[in-house]
DNA sequence: CAACTCCAGTGAATAATTTCACGATATCAC
DNA sequence: GTGATATCGTGAAATTATTCACTGGAGTTG
C-alpha cells in the first residue's frame, strides 16, 4: 500500500530551499541545460548535496537515480508545493523602490505577474511607466476581488506600512513581499510575511562575522 | 563558578532574530519608547515571547526581571553579537537600484555606513547624486583595504554578479548582501552571503499559501 | 552481459532549535 | 510591608531539521 503522501510534513526550511531552487532551475533551463545533480544543486544554494536529496525526497516523486532531469523536477517542485495556484501580484507604493522591481529585471520569475500597481499619489500613477496597471488606492479591494489577487508586495515609507499590511489583508491578500523597513505584525496563521528587512542584513552579516572569529580562537 | 559564557553558541535563527531585533529596538527609541515587553518583541518579530525571552538569555546578561530597558538591550544584544566592530560597507552597482538603496530611506541602520560605491561605467559615476564616495572598478581594491570595509553590497546585473562577489572576497570582503538574481557560490566558511532573491520569495509565499490550505482540510 | 561506477532515495541516528514550566524578581496598590 | 500580579531567566523536555549510511537503479565499458 502507498504511503500517505498528503500526510508528510516538509519541513519549513525545505520548503523555502525548494521554492528557491526552483527559480534557480528555470535559469538554468533558460541557459540551456536539461541536467543537474545533487552536489551541484547544493553547491549553488550553498547547502550540503544530501540536504537536496532529502529535500526532494519529500516530495514523493522518486527520478532514476542518476541526476535530474531539469523540466521534470521543476514540474514536480512546482506541482506539490502548489505553485501554480497564484500567479498573480500586486504592488502598494509606486515609488522609485516599486518601481525598480517592477521593472522586468530579472527580479521576478517569469512564472509571476504584478499586474496592479497601487499609490493614493495622483502624480505618480501619471508619470510612472509601466505594463501594469496603476490604480488609486481606494480601487484596492475591487481590483484584489476582481482579479482574484494573493500575493501582495508592500513598498511604500514607513509610516504607512502597517497600515497598508492591513488593508491588503482585509482585502483578502494571503502573502505578503514587505519591503518598508518596518515589522509588520499580523495575528493571522493564514496570511505569510516575507520581511525584506536590508537594515537588518547589515547587523546579520556583522554578527555572523563576529561569531566566526570569536568561535576561531 | 561563572559559567565559560564565551563557549556558549547561540543557533544561527537566534543570532537572525537578535540582529533583526537590534534594528527594531532602534526604530523604537527614535519614537521615543524606552521600555519593552517579550511578548511586544514577539508580536512585532512574529514569534512567540518565549523564543525572545530564549534568544536574549543566550546573551547571559539577566535583566531585572520586569520588561527590558532598550537603551540597555540594545547595548547588549550589540556588544554581544559584535556589531561595533564593521560599520562600513560598500556597494558596487550605481544603476537604479543601487541607487535606491544607498539613498537614505531608512533603509540602512543608521549605525553603519555605505561610503563607497563601484561602478564599471564612467557615466554612472558622474551621474549619480549622492554622499559617499564614487570610484571605478579598478578601485576596489584599494578603497576596500584602505578603508577596512568587510561588508559589500552587490547591484549588479545578472552577468556580472558572480565575478564581482569574488572580487569583493579577494579584497577581504567577509561578508556580502546580494540583490542580483543569481546565487552566488562560495567555498569558503569566512565568508557570509545574504541573498536577497525576490523570484524566489513569490514561491516560497505561494508554496506557504498552498500548503496552509492543504494541511487545512 | 558481467563488473564497475556514480548517484539518487530514504529510514534511522544525530543534532539543532524551540517550547515548556516553574522559580525568582520587580512593581504596584493599599 | 504584604499580597497580588506581571514578567523574566533558564534547565529540561519536546519537537523539528539535518546528516548519515546504506540500498538499489542507471549508465558505461570491454
Amino acid at each position: 500500500m502507498k504511503k500517505d503522501v498528503d500526510k508528510v510534513i516538509i519541513p519549513k526550511p525545505a520548503i523555502v530551499r525548494l521554492s528557491t531552487l526552483y527559480v534557480l532551475l528555470e535559469n538554468l533551463e533558460q541557459e540551456g541545460k536539461t541536467k543537474i545533480f545533487s552536489a551541484e544543486i547544493g553547491k549553488l544554494l550553498g547547502v550540503p548535496s544530501h540536504t537536496i536529496r532529502k529535500d526532494i525526497s519529500f516530495l514523493r516523486q522518486a527520478g532514476t537515480g542518476n541526476g535530474y532531469e531539469i523540466s521534470i523536477l521543476k514540474n514536480i517542485i512546482a506541482e506539490y508545493l502548489g505553485f501554480n495556484k497564484y500567479k498573480k501580484a500586486c504592488i502598494v507604493g509606486m515609488g522609485r523602490l516599486g518601481n525598480v522591481i517592477t521593472t522586468k529585471n530579472g527580479f521576478y520569475s517569469n512564472q509571476y505577474a504584478v499586474i496592479a500597481g497601487f499609490d493614493n499619489n495622483p502624480e505618480k500613477l501619471k508619470s510612472t511607466r509601466t505594463d501594469m496597471d496603476l490604480y488609486p488606492m481606494a480601487k484596492l479591494k475591487e481590483v484584489i476581488e476582481r482579479e482574484n489577487i494573493k500575493i501582495g508586495i508592500i513598498t511604500v515609507p514607513q509610516d504607512s506600512a502597517r497600515k497598508v499590511a492591513h488593508d491588503l489583508i482585509d482585502c483578502g491578500i494571503k502573502g505578503i513581499i514587505n519591503f518598508s523597513p518596518v515589522l509588520i505584525e499580523i495575528n493571522r496563521d493564514d496570511v505569510f510575511i516575507r520581511n525584506i528587512f536590508i537594515a537588518g542584513e547589515f547587523n546579520i552579516l556583522s554578527a555572523f562575522i563576529s561569531q566566526y572569529e570569536k568561535n576561531k580562537l
